[in-house]
DNA sequence: AATGAATGAGAGTTCATTCAT
DNA sequence: AATGAATGAACTCTCATTCAT
């Protein structure tokens, strides 16, 4: 609950923004299955009515999510250094991002399913998994041409695999396990860097 | 629909198990949030008080669909032949289990994000996870003291890679994708089966 | 309020009516305007939940009310006796039924005013003024090959006068003035029965 | 929708006006029923909270509705020429002003339902007809005075029915039917007009 | 004089569960 | 062992109205 006395008056754009987080922590924490409109107006410290001033349905709430929870994700697919040194730190970021923010694992998870059944979503998950691969298979393809990666290696399947690995980690039936940190090690291990 | 006049009449066991299937692929086709006793009762051929009378909670009959689910993942976790032949073995029945079976996966994505609110699943998941873990290091050990594997692997971080690599496809995003295959090819390079 | 706790219990077709009645006279009491499910399942001692499960939607039920106004008033529609004596009866047989039974004309004006929005309820309104106008042209006509009434009468041009002015009567503004039985008298009167 | 960003600035009384029109429109359009404010402020366009501040309740515009329909319909009521013609002239002028101007029909119908609910509508009603019975028995009696109408007539019951036969055209039901002209000339004829 | 933002009360509908038979 | 009927609680969404500016 997040109904602060003292706060400065929202503006506009902060309370969807509230509305946006306050759903976002609802499906992380309840999943789609618990999400209740009534409980993320309440998060937000605002009536059910004023949930749908902002946003006319569920849906359209949802998809505020979805957005948030994209940028949210995207914003790891930014570094900078050599490539070998941004191919590490990748890893290492999702990694981070994914423990110190575990909603973001939940609600990609929940994403992931429910693209399933949403071609909206599945449309969107797709484009931001296309963008990750080809960011990945750069930053490879960079490595080897520096010699700094065995050359021998199939930058496509590698990109996929290591999409594949860090994906699994949004569910929490991985990320809980204590191996984990290995597991991605181990694969540094294997890329040579 | 299933009601079949010309059927035999169903034994006790079989009528439960008729309706643990219906619910199982229901989660699978429209997930925990839109899982409906109602409609899991149509779908197996009964009145909803009749699913009530074997399972008298739906909670009861969600717990049927997971032993289900595990009884159904667990039967890929008996190989046989050389370690390396298991092992090879093992990647590729499981990637042929969900591509034939897709209800599977989706429905083992489903109880991966339910395990996160409901410890009893969590204890579940878990412990497949972790005999599946040991049969994996198992193999990678003894692979490894046969000589055919490289003696340098970690197996445990190995192991801990393999599985979220094959869990990770459990999620339509990484499962759909065309390069899935060549991630595990990738996969079986690198060990060297 | 219905709730009679001494009532033998209800069968399907009685529940389905009742609450069919129910809605008829809320209705007639309150107009569509003021038509609550909740209210029509409490007068028909029943929970909100189990109107939805004879009636899935308020349309439905609306229909169902529909149904029953016509039905209703189509009873006045079977007059015997001579063909003048059917003519003059039946004005008094709609007359009286108005005032026996306020809430059919106020259900009656209400559907007239909502078939200009409801093409369903246009329909079957239309029909049924058309059998009623066919009646009456017939009466008149063979009234007058009789030799009963004036025959110098444009049976159609009269069918459609005396629909027009027993039609009015549904609006409580005719209806409740204290010179709507003049007018039917004088109608009676220039027909010559 | 009327908003006409280069008009003139509405005066306060040109703005009452809009309102007060742009709901008698959707009285008109979708009845009591489906009246919503939101959609008359829109049509007028202005704020829903401007609406307010003219109209302090919903049920002070619908008064303000009343009025107007009721100097609308009124204004049919004062013809001149010799009382026959007048007479004539009435019965035409009405059916001309609902075919015209149809949601004065719808209006006026949804008006005489409620004034079943409504005191305050049922006493403006009242009045109204009542005073276009008078107008219509006046002339009755002058033209009979006159010579130029049957002298048998009972001109309090004529003028009923005359009321009647109006009133029944704003039933959608009645003015919609092809014959309702007809039904209007056998009136005219019965009169000797 | 006018508005964007907010809300309380209540609408129709859904759903897991129960009960009498 | 099986069901039709019934329900309490809760859901999303709507609407007339209010309030600060």
């Amino acid at each position: 609950m997040n109904s602060d006395a003292t706060s400065a008056p929202a503006s506009r754009e902060e309370r969807r923004d509230a509305l946006v987080l306050a759903a976002y922590n609802q499906i992380a924490e309840r999943g789609f299955e618990g999400l209740r409109t009534r409980e993320v107006a309440a998060e937000a410290g605002v009536n059910i009515a004023t949930l749908h001033y902002y946003f006319p349905t569920k849906e359209a709430l949802i998809r505020g999510v979805v957005e948030h929870a994209m940028r949210r994700f995207r914003s790891t697919l930014a570094p900078h250094g050599t490539p070998e040194a941004q191919l590490r730190n990748h890893l290492r970021a999702v990694r981070r991002l994914l423990q110190d923010e575990p909603q973001l694992g939940a609600v990609m998870g929940e994403l992931s399913l429910r693209s399933a059944r949403d071609p909206a979503i599945a449309h969107i998950m797709q484009d931001t998994n296309e963008a990750w691969h080809r960011t990945l298979r750069g930053l490879l393809r960079r490595a080897a041409a520096g010699g700094h990666l065995k050359p021998e290696l199939d930058s496509d399947a590698v990109a996929a695999l290591v999409v594949a690995a860090l994906t699994s980690m949004t569910l929490p039936t991985v990320s809980a396990s204590p191996r984990t940190d290995q597991a991605l090690r181990q694969l540094e291990r294997w890329l040579g860097i």
